[in-house]
DNA sequence: CTCTAATATAAGTATCTACTTGCATAGGAG
DNA sequence: CTCCTATGCAAGTAGATACTTATATTAGAG
């Protein structure tokens, strides 16, 4: 059986090693490695994950699928590396934001909702990896990595105007907030260019009315959340 | 090529004819067609839609493969079948909500929330059949229909209160008030119960925040909205 | 240059799964 | 009873697609 090293392309982060590290690789093989998975990025934004076959991956970067195997053993591996490329990307940009704290509360999140909004549209097939693509162990890990970077800066924005509140209250809170946000984008990846803006001044409305009242209404505590 | 016709069981709405409606049917028949759905509901439940196969239905219903092609034409129909039946029952259900009109707004949001999660819950395959599955054209319509009551609820619910908000106004609340609402409902598909009524609170106090600033920030109009 | 390992592919195979076929049984109308 | 049609199934087929094999070519190290 064939052993794979493959490193990510286009990514500063530390380099994803699958398989056996000490393979050879030639300049060849490893431009082909990054046109196959901008192939494979291309194609999975066009049809979607399921939809997508590995001959399909393969014609669009020019080759023959035999070769396409020469470098990733599956095809879980390539939604898996540019998963895991993507998440760890936009983890890191979500780490970036105001790391000097100079932002409000309200221009933090509305930042951090911007800067997640732009990934997903300048990578739409970042949506149908992480939903729909079964994903190698260590994807779905930065997968989850990305969920908390997003949950925990606004757990710690809600604690920092909100020093009383408890860690699993903010935690919660953003939470909801990313169910809230995957929602809309859900939507948002599907509009038309037309509707986007609109969409895209709904999500800030709507997280940020969803937070407000965690930090305006916490005297009272739960007895002021809708009854029933 | 053989001829098909099927009435939706266990549901008061019209019945869904497909194929030819002059067929003939027996008693044991009409129990196989449930008898199937149900099965087939129970799978799509359990594995999802790209999981089932038509084989694992067959088997659940305790009958061979080529039984289920006697009552159904392929795998969509089937899913396509309990989708209209859902989304039919389901819609049903919302307009039902406060015929009379003495809720509160809060109030009647509040029950069309509880009504749709219950639902949900009540009939965990309806997600999957909804995000996942290829509906023939008439369930895709009966899905948008469900989709339009829960918008037009809403939108109705707003103009009740504040009859100078424009009808387009109203809709685009009522369908960020939806995405809203499934990007929560996504989470509480696969929410531990020991996590979910924390969630179902959630979900009540994300679309009522979301929805009263739009009544009470209404003079101000757009000026009030998250800057930027 | 030469040799080895990496790269490349044509032409498959293997498997999965939606769906069929051919034939047997049953049950209601007449 | 008799016949026609609905019901039922064992044993398939067909087509899609992930993945492999055998083999040729290239290129960098020494």
């Amino acid at each position: 059986m064939q052993v794979f090293t493959y490193m990510l392309p286009f990514c500063e982060n530390p380099p994803v090693t699958v398989f056996d590290p000490t393979r050879k690789r030639n300049a060849r093989g490893e431009q082909r490695q990054q046109a196959l998975l901008r192939a494979a990025a291309t194609v999975f934004g066009r049809l979607g994950y399921h939809q997508t076959t590995t001959n399909a991956i393969a014609t669009e970067a020019g080759v023959s699928p035999a070769t396409l195997y020469q470098f990733f053993p599956n095809k879980e591996a390539i939604a898996s590396a540019l998963a895991s490329m993507y998440a760890r990307e936009m983890a890191e940009a979500e780490r970036a934001i105001d790391s000097e704290g100079i932002l409000s509360f309200t221009e933090a999140v509305g930042e951090l909702i911007d800067v997640c909004m732009s990934f997903n549209r300048k990578h739409p097939e970042f949506h149908t990896l992480v939903v729909d693509a079964p994903l190698s162990p260590s994807a779905r890990e930065d997968k989850q990595v990305l969920g908390q970077v997003f949950v925990d800066f606004i757990a710690a924005r809600l604690r920092r105007e909100l020093p009383t509140l408890s860690r699993s209250e903010a935690a919660h809170h953003g939470q909801v907030a990313l169910m809230i946000f995957r929602g809309i984008l859900d939507e948002l990846t599907v509009a038309s260019p037309h509707a986007r803006p609109r969409l895209q001044q709904a999500m800030r409305n709507a997280v940020h009315r969803y937070l407000t009242p965690v930090l305006t209404e916490s005297k009272a505590g739960a007895q002021l959340e809708v009854h029933r």
